[in-house]
DNA sequence: ACCAATATTAACGTTTACGTAAAAGTAATT
DNA sequence: AATTACTTTTACGTAAACGTTAATATTGGT
């Protein structure tokens, strides 16, 4: 069962101090006290993994802090579920678009380098 | 030759009016004018399409500023022409990067799908 | 017990990417 | 010609995601 500092998890994934007590402040993440002390899990790694996933992915905080909260209360309520089931697809869709806007900048990309690569004696 | 004036294009790909003006205002878009309005050729509309891709991959305006105006000089220098090569072998780390980051969420998000689709009985 | 290293909260500052009037000129329509 | 619809610039406002001191505990090692 390990624990980590918060400058351990900082460390880990590259990110500041700062971000991480952020992060905490808008709820995305709710570590144990040790005292005044923050303790970071297992499981809250995971979840700051995943939130880097998401905003790498331009997904904003707010949108992903509903999105986590729904999840980890969705049991309790039929509702819930729903909405949260619906988010789901709805992110889908987002990473759907994003794939084809990632497959096309790479065209593009491409297209750029070769131009540059060997110039054209047009 | 077609021509479109700035409501025109703002419909065409669901931007406000200030979207494209500040585009503008940035170095990203760069219309003719026939007095003081604003037209829009084929190729603007083409940039600003490449522009709202590279925008939904999250990727900063200032940094597709640069790369575009790399892009618009190269032919010029070819130190430029070698700096947008570095450029665009960057975005290229960080579009697989994401094409990652997407395998993964989607993974997690069709295992929370799972999960709440049909409850387990743990 | 002490001291450097690391921890905490609180609060104001900053950048990005526009939103939102306001004031005024121009174009299209009747 | 008059009205409506669209256009322009200027400028202040704003939400998101932290950065950056500052002032204060707490901890871990000697």
């Amino acid at each position: 069962m390990e624990r980590h500092t918060i400058t351990d998890l900082a460390r880990a994934f590259d990110v500041t101090l700062r971000t991480l007590r952020f992060y905490e402040d808008i709820g995305l993440l709710k570590p144990e006290r040790r005292g005044t002390m923050r303790l970071y899990s297992k499981q809250d790694k995971a979840r700051l993994r995943f939130i880097l996933r998401c905003k790498r992915l331009g997904m904003p905080l707010g949108e992903l802090r509903a999105l986590l909260e729904l999840h980890d209360t969705a049991r309790q309520d039929p509702q819930q579920t729903q909405a949260l089931l619906e988010k789901l697809r709805a992110r889908r869709i987002a990473l759907e678009q994003q794939q084809e806007d990632i497959a096309a900048v790479l065209g593009e990309l491409r297209f750029f380098d070769e131009q540059y690569r060997r110039p054209r004696k047009t």
